[in-house]
DNA sequence: GATTTTATTTATCAAATGTTAAAGGAAAAC
DNA sequence: GTTTTCCTTTAACATTTGATAAATAAAATC
């Protein structure tokens, strides 16, 4: 990882909550970076989440199996918080795994020490919350847009507010993302032309 | 609203997150109690979310409109947080309301004043950070079972789960909720006996 | 670059769900 | 208590989606 990579992603972070020089060091300290290949499984299923991972450049993917079937849960890109906030929050192991779509680096923040930053640097503790706000209000809206939708209507939404899912993840990731067959998205596909 | 309802209701917050007695006065300061009559709109479509309710006895719903069809996204029963987060952080107008499903007593809490004690008041701000890591867990978990179910897996989930929900609530709500049509509901409860 | 594997499309049929309308029940209003 | 309104169920039919299998296309491996 080189200092130019390190600093663009902490630039990254005070663009999101600004933090002090002091919140900067010690957060810096604590920085991973973790490549992954193609396929590669950052988290296996069954694993508590104890780790806040970002993905630094590359794709990646939470995901789950439903009766033997691969289910999508959330895609991740450059820039992206990827966690299992269900485990981190609860402590307990869980039924979801990370897994990167292509060739991928993750920034890796150790949840424990993180957390144990919290009391002496505030502006950590916040910036952390506004990272889960985000990420809750994104639950709500994709909530929103699995209710009550047919498949062809949740194709559209993907396609106008995340085009970029549509380039470059596999159709079959993208089909149990939506809570329908890779059949049915690839005839939806094909009767928008 | 009695003293005795007003102490239930922070020890409800104190069993969350331990307060300091401190911030309990402070915050008692904050706490409203708002009756509610059965099918009263609390909060309108269109208002933005800036206050922190609670349902104190009684149940509630977030509603909004789909194409003309009303679809329930939320119920909460008594000591439930019932926000509209995607407004409460954004600082938008919610396309989301609040509704009394039941005669219902609902407390609020205004959220200016309360982030305002933030600074001065940590275990309030943790709290507060509890409780939307908890909502955050909640709409996971229903993410997870909207994805990939049929509307009868729905439905056992919902009543094995909360099966509150199905004694309590009016059954054209429950079936938006699991986004399916009222019909379908019907006929799913007919073959389950 | 040929071969193997994996992903996507297409076709057919079955099952589930939506739509509309009507009837029966339950709750609210008077 | 009767009437009115609203909620739930049932039925018939249309549409969508799922399941399975086969064909094509694309990607990975050697």
């Amino acid at each position: 990882m080189s200092d130019q990579e390190l600093n663009e992603f902490l630039h990254h972070l005070n663009s999101i909550h600004p933090l002090s020089s002091d919140s900067h060091r010690v957060l810096m300290e604590l920085v991973t970076f973790i490549p992954a290949e193609k396929q590669e499984i950052l988290q296996p299923i069954g694993k508590t989440c104890r780790t806040i991972y970002f993905v630094h450049h590359g794709a990646a993917r939470i995901y789950y199996y439903k009766e033997e079937k691969d289910v999508t849960e959330y895609f991740a890109f450059d820039r992206d918080i990827i966690i299992r906030a269900e485990s981190l929050f609860t402590g307990k192991p869980s039924n979801k795994g990370i897994q990167a779509i292509e060739p991928t680096t993750f920034v890796a923040l150790a949840a424990d020490p993180l957390f144990g930053l919290f009391d002496l640097h505030r502006d950590i503790e916040r910036l952390f919350y506004k990272l889960v706000e985000k990420s809750y209000c994104d639950t709500l809206q994709r909530l929103e847009h699995l209710q009550f939708r047919t498949a062809e209507e949740c194709y559209r939404v993907l396609m106008s507010q995340a085009p970029r899912i549509i380039q470059k993840i596999p159709l079959k990731y993208i089909a149990s993302y939506l809570g329908i067959t890779q059949v049915s998205l690839s005839r939806i596909r094909a009767q928008l032309g």
